[in-house]
DNA sequence: GACCTGAGATTTGTATACAATACTATTTGT
DNA sequence: ACAAATAGTATTGTATACAAATCTCAGGTC
């Protein structure tokens, strides 16, 4: 519902509410809003009380600066450690991805789909359970994910050429190479967002203007 | 109790038996179980079994790795960030931990308490929730608390010694230095631990030998 | 008019009961 | 002797009740 955007930022989320909503009781939804609080889709107050997060442009960037730091330290584990099957396995991903994109009409959800696919193979590969939790808190957020519908088609292209771009690193087990296309991959990703966000909040400030 | 080793590693934890010995009811058990498995302190199976998690020397080298580049990165924006206000708590906090190594019988326990609130005074600057919410899983675990009372007069001086090299990098709001002075703190810190592993590791062999 | 106070409403914390699922060990069939 | 089936036990998931805390807002005080 936060992603979806039903939730608003800033609403209150009372267990009861939420339960009721949802149709069960309070018990498994408790347990829900504590994970979504570890992830930082909730906020708590000082008294307990649950509210949808607001993500400030700030927020936005730290998290995918870390991202950019995490997903990139994977990226060099991973370089090191590739075996010929995950690299297989990485490249099917991409394969995957490029012939979503080069649909007459572009499929985000099979872009999407693919995109995680090839970031997974990338964290298994890296093998490090505590570096696959820390980045799992920063990937599923609203931003990340309401992205990549605005993406146009070039945008797309140049995801897919980066990931290829990765794959010759990886086939060349070059961590240093590895790590610093995924760190420009990620930062690229974030500076889409912004420019992005930029235009929406420019547009809807001249809506309100009319 | 899993920190203090009542609990040792792969030992199951019960929700039922857990509830009774510490004299409550499973629901605010369950919700540490939760917590605890976000922190990898304790694992669960598939079908939802939850076990005191096995910590082994890979393990902990992971996570003194990512602890390393995490607590780099916030020793950077802290210098970038640093207020002189800020920078006289963070000389208090080194000065009491200063204060507790140089008595007679050096004070471990406040050693540790001016440590952690030096490295929160740090955290706290580098004005990342994110990055704090991050590190906060790394930074409560079973293996750094132990390591600290194993450390010799001179282990503790170093400690010392450091801080005080990082406090310089503050002074000159100098990123890169305060970064790679953190990151080789925490990774000499790691290799204090893994010597001392290694040694009781030796020790145990040779008590079962006899 | 600003600020305290307290009763009622709201919300969260905990205990407990029962249902659903997973595990263990014994039995049964081959 | 070994594997599959099964009954009984153990464990977790969910619902619900009540206690504790927090919040809201009307009414009073300075």
């Amino acid at each position: 519902m936060i992603l979806s955007g039903e939730l608003p930022a800033g609403a209150q989320l009372a267990e009861e509410a939420l339960a009721e909503r949802c149709g069960v009781s309070r018990t498994p939804v408790r347990e829900a809003l504590r994970r979504l609080e570890s992830d930082l889709l909730v906020t708590r107050t000082d008294t307990q009380r649950s509210f949808v997060a607001d993500w400030s442009i700030d927020d936005v960037a730290d998290a995918f600066e870390l991202r950019a730091m995490l997903e990139g330290k994977a990226a060099r584990r991973a370089a090191e450690r590739m075996s010929d099957e995950a690299l297989e396995r990485i490249r099917a991903a991409n394969r995957r991805l490029g012939e979503a994109i080069r649909k007459p009409v572009p499929d985000v959800a099979g872009f999407l789909e693919g995109n995680r696919d090839f970031h997974a193979a990338i964290l298994d590969v890296a093998g490090s359970r505590r570096l696959a939790a820390l980045l799992a808190t920063l990937i599923e957020q609203p931003v990340v994910w309401r992205t990549a519908h605005h993406y146009g088609r070039e945008a797309l292209h140049r995801s897919y050429g980066e990931h290829e771009e990765l794959i010759a690193a990886f086939a060349r087990r070059d961590g240093a190479w590895a790590e610093a296309i995924m760190t420009g991959h990620i930062l690229r990703a974030y500076h889409a967002y912004a420019d992005a966000h930029r235009g929406l909040a420019e547009q809807s400030q001249r809506e309100a203007a009319e």
